[in-house]
DNA sequence: CCGGTTGGATAGTGTCGCTATCTGGAACTC
DNA sequence: GAGTTCCAGATAGCGACACTATCCAACCGG
């Protein structure tokens, strides 16, 4: 199909479609002419990709750049494929130095497995940030939350092992994870609303 | 304390001080004289809560106004106060008009107190983009993750209820909702990392 | 009484994600 | 083959947002 019907297929428009082949989050059609190109249904779904990651996720351009470059060039063992996937998303906050304290879960946890990772800075960043807006965080609801997110990431990972091929795989486990932070959090919303007319009766 | 010593003591810049005031983020001082205010510990605190609603909730300036006047202006019953904090946040993604699939999820879940809640419409559009960013996403899944959300809810519900007064529990249920997702979204990152070296062995 | 700070107002900055326009050329229509 | 439509590539502009800078008159502290 020509650049105008991709348009008019994706619900994006024509000069935003020329925006993302210039930044390079759109790859160029197949050139039949000089002043023509021919796109197709990877077209569509790369462009799909791009706009739930813009829209949904919340990324920005670089990041959505950074995630196709990971997706294009996947690991060869599923040993890696975390790494690679969460080495290019970015963070939900801007790291610091990680606490004793976050460390002190992670063994707590059991979960010696993430002691080197660079997430551990930005849990230190977002549990202080949560305390200095004045909301009490004690070490029991830490505790509570993970055990919560490791039902998450079971889910999680039960999708991804689904995948059929590691790219599939990689597909999968960037893309879900970026997406589907903003589905737990509008199901945790209604659970609240849920649990709180539990608790407080009608 | 003088403006000057505010932003010291604070951090934030002083023309970043005189936009807040200007953007009713911060309460203005006390005018000792017309060109002279006084500022105390309760300015210092609503300008953590603002710098973290920024930076950490990744809230726009007009939704953390409308945070914090919903905070000045708690409801009396705890009943409705879930319903005023969710008023004052914005939604994570769009909402569009709710499928059948949700209604039906909301049903199988025992969750018919949501059953009027806008989220719904939110939840509907949070599953079409994942679905069109290519991520499979069945029924069952859906179902695990929500499982999983009502035991973060409970861990909220039971931070919330320690509050003393009604706007006390207003302002950590709010706080908590926008500050604790991204939270739990690093949570869930690490608990992945946990989970499959767990599946794939080391 | 005078340098330095303050409140109030207004204007400017940098970033981001598009959006509009121009140009030369190619393709389809009749 | 003339007229119309479409296209790639390049450049410039826009609107929102979160600040940031500057100016001025008032006023305090020494």
């Amino acid at each position: 199909m020509r650049i105008s019907e991709l348009a008019e297929a994706s619900g994006v428009s024509l000069p935003t479609l020329k925006y993302y082949l210039r930044e390079g989050l759109l790859m160029p059609g197949a050139a039949t002419a000089r002043t023509r190109a021919e796109y197709d249904g990877t077209h569509l779904e790369r462009l799909r990709l791009v706009r739930a990651l813009v829209e949904s996720g919340g990324l920005g351009i670089a990041a959505v750049r950074a995630v196709i470059a990971a997706l294009d060039d996947p690991p060869a063992s599923p040993h890696e494929l975390l790494g690679v996937a969460h080495h290019a998303l970015p963070l939900p906050v801007e790291p610091i130095a990680r606490s004793e304290e976050v460390v002190g879960w992670m063994h707590d946890l059991g979960w010696e497995s993430c002691l080197r990772s660079p997430l551990l800075g930005a849990l230190t960043r977002a549990v202080a940030d949560v305390r200095a807006a004045g909301v009490p965080l004690p070490d029991t609801a830490v505790r509570a939350y993970a055990e919560a997110a490791l039902r998450l990431a079971a889910v999680d990972v039960a999708i991804a092992a689904r995948a059929t091929s590691p790219a599939a795989a990689l597909h999968t486990v960037v893309v879900g994870t970026v997406m589907i932070d903003p589905l737990i959090a509008i199901l945790r919303r209604l659970a609240q609303e849920v649990e709180s007319t539990r608790v407080l009766g009608a």
